[in-house]
DNA sequence: ATATATTAGTCGTCCAAACAACTATTGTCC
DNA sequence: GGACAATAGTTGTTTGGACGACTAATATAT
């Protein structure tokens, strides 16, 4: 118990703690403006992320499970995931020749043109979630944020 | 490849996209250990939390629908969280006299002891999380977080 | 060459979150 | 006092995520 001595009345156990919570309470509110933005276009955030890898990626294919490597967060069921971004037709996926056992992930034209749609609307969804804050502010928090998940990210992360 | 070159630039679309995207890392790296923690004792985060506020009002009960208030992210299904909570008698509902509407929940004994028990194990969870940062560092991370969700923050907030 | 391990992806099942409809109780206003 | 609205909480339903079992294809070892 490295505590310090004093007791200050702390409304947090730890300094850690308060970080972390705050943390959380951040992303919660910021989530919520993206999640309202995507729902209207009856998208989740992560299904955009994987048309924005596709995107990326264009005009070449990805194998299924790269896709959800590359994704923010951990991976979630990427092939249901799949299988409703293709039933949409914004995505096709297509047997590997050359290893039979991958399935390359391509995004449609019709993924493109919804990407594109959707550019205006993210560029003001992050001006009204992050817009009120300096260049300096967010350099400053990118670095600490990054400082902060460091010694968990994966070895060979790609961050 | 040759994107990393001008990545510089162009590897997220704005200032504050980079912010988010890095936030959304970071919760979700910092996020996995905690769930790490809770999981090997049958209990989701948010539950927790309650735990937690249950423990804070103590002897007091406190009414469903304040809880799901005090929550750090938005309110949950609280009722039939607080129904497994019960069912593992961690809890105790009553309704309330005055108002017959509102039900009264309560920290049982059981429910102190395990947090009680879970006190250590989350102490060292919270260093393991963010004990590389210094302690001015934790101060510039929670004033920017602030910052950043400070025009998103219910009116009435209690934070 | 065959057995075994590994990799890629899919499927089945369970559980939690999201959302809306519903009941019960209390407050308001004429 | 009776109609109506607001509040507190519960329940039904649908959906997405978590997790493990499973199939198919390829790599590796003996």
């Amino acid at each position: 118990m490295s505590s310090q001595s004093e007791a200050k009345k702390r409304k947090f156990d730890s300094q850690q703690q308060e970080v972390y919570l705050s943390l959380w309470r951040t992303y919660d509110r910021l989530k919520a403006l993206e999640d309202e933005l995507f729902q209207s276009w009856d998208l989740t955030s992560q299904q955009y992320n994987v048309l924005r890898i596709l995107q990326a990626a264009s005009p070449k294919a990805v194998p299924t499970l790269q896709i959800s490597h590359r994704l923010i967060s951990r991976a979630p069921d990427i092939t249901r995931m799949l299988d409703k971004l293709q039933e949409r037709k914004l995505v096709s996926r297509l047997r590997s020749q050359e290893d039979r056992r991958t399935v390359l992930v391509e995004i449609t034209p019709e993924g493109l043109e919804l990407l594109e749609k959707l550019q205006e609307p993210v560029k003001a969804l992050h001006i009204s979630q992050l817009g009120h804050l300096t260049a300096a502010d967010c350099t400053a928090l990118c670095r600490l944020l990054q400082k902060s998940r460091e010694p968990h990210e994966p070895p060979s992360g790609h961050w």
